[in-house]
DNA sequence: ACAGAAGCTTA
DNA sequence: GTAAGCTTCTGTT
């Protein structure tokens, strides 16, 4: 040790009291075990290494160690029979805990000190004066007064529940003597809790009076005569031989014969998985969470280590009173046979939670409406003490962009949940819009002292469908870190169960607990009224209710992902794409109102003039987007040939009907078929889109569902971008009204045949995987191998058909579809399947291996692990098992690019800005980003982008077949793809 | 006012 | 043949 170091010394024994006494009374482990001191201690423990390691203005320590009283004897019995004599036994469920303490620091890498006949504090005490003489500096992590005797220049206290230094002017401020007064002042006043005795009748306040008049005890007792208070002068006299023997208690031995050097001390970082072990045997969910997720540790494929607690007679004397407690983790079996002979595996410990979770009743009438800063200042110090918390946001809108705040809810156990409103009005929503119901919070005040909960890094925020409430609290200027989400929890363990994942649903389904209903607090249709208008003790039971419930599913959806083994797809590929999604939302895209409006009256003209034709052709004026009144018409009236029926029983009037007609020279099919592209780019794109620029950015901002697709896709609405026109040319023309901003340039970067590529990986076929390296034009190589024909000169017709067999493939194929696709005999695609087989045997095994196991598991597995669930796939109906057998093979491939994307969605941020570009991500259609960069930095930032883009599935999965992206930049969406 | 069907847009 | 979302029409609530 030397000059700049820092040595803390933690007074381990006065922590285990002081946690035992401030934690609610008998928490225990599931067998029975108490610990709740033991969670305190680890606790404080991490806290106070996290915290000393990342504060900047913080004092970093170098060397560490926790120190405990070895026995109740010690040399001061020896001098004093008394001393602490009546101090009783400890409480029955702390006693197991001794042990559990000293093995928690053990796993914490932490140095574990105790010496026989020596209290800790003579041990902190020697230590102290070892470090100042070193030339190092000192805390210790106490705030017991016996200790403020040591506080110096170089020696500080820290009380970390109170998260307090104690420095020389605080302890003069609290005692009224410096520290090295401290001795006498004790001596003075005694210690009733230790049994030290002192002088009768003086207290610490005449004791500093008198330190201040006499200088030191020594001097006191010299001169007690010139006392002039009678009382006080006898006492001390007739009892200075109390003082002194006192005195002698109270100092602290600074020569304890210690056998670890300083240097032993020096701070390692912590030991993950060593210290998760511990963590999880202890059940302690949220701080093995915290740890794990401060260690880069996987939590979930550390077990249990195997903790045992034996009472047993040894030479080690007792801690406290009776009774001692040896306690052994075996790193031998720390891997977990043991847990799992005692059946405390994931999957126990999981299905124990869900048949608790339906156990325990819900009763939304015992929440509570919290209405003033001091009871909310209550819940939020609730919340940091549980480690997790469970919040939802009420809004005036399901656009988390254009939202009001009407008030949140918060919940820190099953059933003890709250509901504060902030911006709930009353009377009628008349012009004045009806003023503030009285009583509430007023929104920046709530909101301010919130936002340090929600940025908590040691506390645990959950919510259902996050993404939506982190915008609502991003656009006030509040973050949400850490967080989990219940609906990605539910997504990454049941895609494709029946049911979806939302909350009510969820709710039913794993709590046996019916949710109130939306529309029975607000109404709905005519009689909807916002939620800020909706009165405080029914917003009160609905908003809690659904803090509640998220917090309750949480316990139960948790553990299974561990069970499941699916830990890394929800905490690599499904958390970390909340904030990156919500950040895409609120950039926006800039949409030329212009453009828009300009198509949309060139659409209009169009339509008018086919519309027209169509009447003429007819001879009246039906409604021609009524498939009904048109087919009546078409195949009824003019009887038209080739009419065939939908299921309900209709004339079937599509597009692809329509354009065989018009192939066989009908004029009429064609103007229909004209005429509902027009009407379909004028309502769906040209007309809506301006709807959705928002008044206050002037932007259009998508809504992207984490938890809609069964894929892993994401899903895009209000309004859908991804679903953009650009197959025709009068489509695309809508991408021009996509643009950068002034200055800025639009940089759309797309996979070239991810699908595929995924195929040639996976289903491992050579020619494939050739082409891809050698960079060739995929289909027509298909179209070679297949039919014999050589690339060069090769008719597109050719190339056509084997480009369409490659996507069926992708598809799951069938004679029946790829007959449809490309409008030939099912015989004739049958036979090009067969054809198709035969050069690439390898894809009908990995085709048939997928479908077996599909229909083993009940799933199918993407290569990073997502699962996909076909529940239907042993279906006896053989049309319902044929399409979940082709859904999961187009799962896999098409869910293993989603994953791809979702890696470099995930990364993005981070390359950009540590290449200092200023690029930033603003849509995702599937296999494209679209980024919006200056335009000075394009250049710099396509690089970038196709990097992190082409290395995405990297280092998880090193693929067989390199990726391809084709990026560029453009002022339009348009000429950017 | 709502739900389902039909139809059309994307990857 | 896979995966989505939106608009319109139509019949029911």
């Amino acid at each position: 040790m030397k000059k700049g170091d820092h040595l803390f010394l933690v007074d381990g024994s006065g922590y285990i009291f002081r946690a035992y006494h401030a934690l609610p009374p008998l928490t225990r482990k599931s067998d029975g075990l108490p610990i709740g001191a033991v969670s305190g201690f680890c606790n404080m423990l991490w806290k106070l290494l996290r915290e000393a390691r990342n504060t900047d203005a913080g004092i970093t320590p170098t060397h560490f160690a926790v120190i405990f009283d070895y026995s109740s004897k010690t040399f001061r019995n020896d001098l004093y029979p008394e001393y602490k004599a009546n101090r009783s036994a400890p409480p029955e469920d702390l006693i197991p805990q001794f042990g559990l303490i000293r093995e928690a620091t053990r796993a914490f890498n932490l140095p574990c000190l105790e010496m026989e006949g020596f209290e800790a504090d003579d041990l902190i005490a020697t230590y102290c004066r070892l470090a100042c003489e070193a030339g190092g500096d000192t805390t210790i992590v106490s705030s017991d007064k016996d200790l403020m005797q040591l506080v110096g220049p170089t020696v500080g206290m820290y009380d970390p529940m109170r998260d307090r230094q104690i420095g020389i002017l605080d302890v003069i401020e609290k005692w009224g003597v410096p520290p090295e007064k401290m001795i006498d002042l004790q001596a003075l006043t005694g210690d009733s809790v230790d049994n030290v005795p002192g002088i009768p009748g003086i207290g610490p306040k005449t004791a500093a009076q008198l330190l201040e008049q006499f200088g030191d005890l020594d001097a006191l007792l010299e001169r007690a005569s010139e006392i002039k208070q009678n009382k006080r002068r006898e006492s001390i006299i007739d009892n200075a031989d109390k003082a002194l023997i006192s005195r002698q208690l109270v100092t602290l031995r600074t020569d304890v014969p210690v056998t670890e050097a300083l240097d032993d001390f020096v701070l390692h970082p912590a030991d993950g998985p060593k210290l998760i072990g511990f963590l999880k045997a202890m059940e302690f969910s949220s701080l093995t969470r915290r740890v794990a997720e401060a260690t880069g540790t996987e939590a979930g494929e550390i077990e249990a280590a195997t903790v045992a607690v034996e009472r047993a007679d040894t030479a080690h004397g007792p801690d406290v009173g009776s009774g001692v407690q040896a306690l052994e983790v075996d790193e031998k079996t720390a891997t977990g046979t043991a847990a799992k002979e005692e059946g405390f595996t994931p999957s126990f410990l999981a299905a124990k939670r869900a048949e608790a979770a339906v156990a325990d009743k819900i009763d939304v009438d015992a929440y509570h409406c919290v209405r003033d800063l001091p009871t909310l200042e209550v819940w939020i110090a609730e919340a940091r003490e549980a480690g997790v918390v469970a919040f939802d946001v009420e809004t005036t809108s399901l656009d988390p962009m254009q939202a009001e705040l009407c008030g949140f809810s918060l919940a820190t156990a099953p059933g003890r949940a709250c509901y504060v409103p902030l911006g709930h009005k009353s009377g009628q929503d008349d012009l004045l819009g009806g003023g503030l119901v009285d009583g509430q919070i007023p929104i920046r005040d709530a909101l301010s002292t919130l936002k340090p909960l929600m940025e908590d890094s040691s506390v645990l925020k959950i919510a259902q469908n996050l993404k939506y409430d982190l915008v609502v609290m991003q656009r006030h200027g509040v973050d949400v870190t850490p967080y989990d989400d219940t609906m990605l929890l539910s997504y990454v363990l049941d895609a494709g169960v029946t049911g979806g994942h939302g909350m009510d649903f969820l709710a039913d389904k794993w709590l046996g607990h019916k949710t109130i209903p939306f529309k029975d607090v607000a109404g709905s249709g005519k009689s909807f009224i916002g939620f800020h208008q909706v009165p405080l003790d029914k917003a009160t039971c609905y908003a809690a209710e659904d803090a509640d419930v998220t917090l309750r599913l949480w316990q139960v959806l948790k553990p299974r992902l561990a069970a499941k083994g699916l830990v890394s797809v929800y905490e690599r590929l499904e958390r970390p794409l909340v904030p990156v999604l919500a950040a895409m939302e609120q950039r926006g895209i800039s949409v030329d109102r212009q453009i828009l409006s300009r198509l949309s009256g060139d659409l209009a003209q169009g339509a008018a003039r086919l519309e027209e034709d169509i009447y003429a052709l007819i001879g009246e004026r039906i409604n021609i987007g009524s498939p009904r009144q048109l087919g009546d018409i078409l195949f009824g009236r003019m009887g038209l040939p080739g009419g065939s029926k939908t299921k309900t029983g209709q004339w079937s009037t599509s597009a692809q009907l329509l354009e065989d007609l018009a192939a066989e020279g009908h004029e009429l099919p064609r103007k229909i078929v004209d005429w509902r592209q027009l009407t379909k780019l004028k309502s769906t794109y040209t007309d809506a889109l301006p709807g959705f620029i928002h008044p206050e950015t002037g932007r259009v901002h998508t809504s992207y569902a984490l938890a809609a697709t069964t894929t892993g896709r994401l899903s895009s609405s209000d309004p859908n971008l991804q679903n953009i026109p650009i197959r025709t040319a009068e489509g695309r023309k809508i991408r021009t009204a996509f643009i950068a901003e002034k200055g800025h340039k639009l940089i759309s970067a797309d996979y070239s045949q991810i699908e595929l590529r995924v195929l040639a990986d996976v289903a491992d076929i050579p020619q494939l995987k050739q082409a891809f390296a050698d960079g060739a034009d995929i289909h027509a190589i298909t179209a070679s191998e297949m039919f014999n024909v050589p690339v060069e000169g090769m008719p597109s017709e050719v190339r056509r058909r084997a480009k369409a067999i490659n996507f069926g493939i992708i598809y799951g194929i069938s004679a029946f579809g790829l007959a449809n696709q490309l409008s030939i005999p099912r015989e004739e695609a049958g036979a090009y399947i067969k054809q198709y087989f035969e050069r690439f045997p390898g894809i009908r095994d990995y085709m048939d291996e997928t479908k077996a196991f599909a229909r083993e598991n009940g799933y199918v597995e993407t290569v990073f692990g997502r699962r996909i669930h076909y529940p239907e796939i042993r279906s006896s109906n053989p049309s319902v098992r044929a399409f979940n057998e082709r859904a999961s093979i187009n799962a896999r491939l098409q869910g293993t690019a989603a994953d791809i994307i979702r890696r470099a969605m995930i990364r993005m941020e981070g390359a950009l800005a540590e290449a200092g570009l200023s690029a930033r991500m603003l849509l995702q259609v599937h296999d494209e980003l679209i980024f919006e960069s200056v335009e000075g930095e394009v250049e710099a930032t396509i690089p970038v982008v196709r990097t992190v883009m082409e290395n995405a599935a990297m280092p998880a999965v090193s693929l067989s077949v390199p990726l391809q992206v084709d990026a560029r930049a453009a002022d339009n969406w348009d000429e950017a793809h």
